[in-house]
DNA sequence: CCAATGTCCTGGTATATACCAAGATAAAAG
DNA sequence: CTTTTATCTTGGTATATACCAGGACATTGG
């Protein structure tokens, strides 16, 4: 006993070892932003070890948020992290224009709905109200990025449908029906992806995401518009900069 | 041939189906919060599936958020989520406090130590100066929500390590050392928990989280504590109201 | 030149098995 | 009655193998 304290990290498991070597590869940059990783069978073969255990290691070198999976054509390295000011707009559109993010929209679908009892307080209507409600696929550079669904009070906004929903709604609500938004109530939670999200987002089922719902008010206080997107986890930060309410002691002197 | 359609749903896949089960279970109360989950190798028996057939459901069910794992002791149904609103506090333990949450604070590590540059940036002090640094595990009813890293500076909480860390710092730099919190700068992300995480929060290594990371100010906009902390991603949601800053038409009239 | 075809590579699913270590618990020893 | 010990259960890791379906791509046929 205490003659082999040479061979340090042997208590390093063999998928341990094959994350900690990916990890390098992307950090380091050898592989670039969307450069495709080793297979799961390359891997098994190169570290001597089962494809199961290569995968095990792909998939938390995935979970990280350094690589993503694109359906059957492989695992890629993740873009950079982008981030989004909810404290400063409530379109992430705006957000990205001004920044070159390379930024598609896609339509997925759009409908009339009636409202139900979830939809109706977030919206302060009655339930039954006609809603429009569309979905849609946002990417980056060419990659998807999140999907939002956006319900908007029908009654403000009529022939909705006829203009392009491949632009900024909330400029459009601005632009075409005086409405613009003043405040908001963002709530942000993980959550696992359902199958529809996953198919759009390219990724497997069940993987976890970050959901953003916003309800956006206008000048007076009246919610017109509620969305609620899911961000692939690794893609996104969010930032807001916080100016504290006065709490139980408004402590006198400064402010 | 055409025979046998009742068999509706045949195209779902093995372990979709105890997905599908526990989601059930989980919902509608019949596994109450904290509840044990059935072991890998009983839903194997019980759904004539191998034992990592099953466990794949487990894992998936547990990334959903539904069910939580506690090392070797087994699987547990998720609590309920609670919510921050970043918006209005700096300090989940103020938070907490008004509802009945049960919180309870660990002290896991304190030191002194020297700012790196990342550190200098956030708290607007030179490299190398002297911050506090502490890390501290928080649980909610005795399970595990979150891990907090925070750094103050130094000079300003004299002695700070002979109080009490098993409070708010927040509320203790307000009434010891008079530095009320006056606005905070806050960003949120997905990411993986690195090892010594995971253990302080009993989850797998790799396992994916919540990160939140917030930039302490006082009145004269200066900077004086930057917080870390790591939550369970299924226990938490962040919420903010926000007030848009004037854009590019500073629209007339109201404010 | 273009469309259709087939092959190869990829991840996704699934099985059956094995060993380990930590937590829980019951049994044995004090 | 308490402490210690041994046993059982649990998840964590790992292997070797197999089949399927979708994407990529080169080859073939028109």
């Amino acid at each position: 006993m205490g003659a082999n304290d040479l061979t340090s990290e042997k208590k390093m498991t063999a998928f341990q070892k094959v994350i900690d070597h990916l990890r390098d590869q992307i950090r380091s940059g050898k592989l670039p932003e969307h450069a495709a990783l080793p297979s799961e069978r390359a891997i098994g073969e190169h570290f001597g070890i089962s494809r199961m255990t290569a995968r095990r290691a792909l998939l938390a070198v995935e979970q990280e948020g350094l690589a993503y999976s694109s359906g059957r054509r492989g695992r890629f390295v993740s873009p950079q992290r982008l981030t989004y000011d909810i404290s400063k707009t409530v379109s992430f559109f705006a957000h990205a224009e001004s920044g070159e993010l390379g930024l598609k929209i896609e339509l997925i679908s759009k409908q009339i709905i009636q409202a139900d009892a979830a939809l109706a307080a977030k919206l302060a209507v009655a339930e039954g109200d006609t809603l429009y409600k569309y979905t849609r696929l946002f990417l980056l550079k060419g990659h998807p990025a999140f999907v939002e669904e956006e319900f908007a009070v029908a009654h403000l906004f009529p022939d909705l449908f006829s203009h392009d929903l491949q632009q900024s709604t909330t400029l459009l609500m601005e632009r075409e029906y005086g409405m613009p938004p003043h405040s908001g109530d963002i709530a942000i939670r993980m959550r696992a992806l359902n199958e529809e999200e996953a198919g759009l987002l390219g990724l497997p089922t069940y993987n976890a995401g970050i959901e953003l719902e916003q309800v956006i008010f206008d000048a007076g206080g009246r919610p017109f518009c509620f969305g609620r997107q899911i961000w692939r986890g690794e893609l996104a930060e969010f930032t807001a900069h916080a100016i504290l309410r006065n709490r139980r002691s408004p402590t006198p002197g400064k402010v």
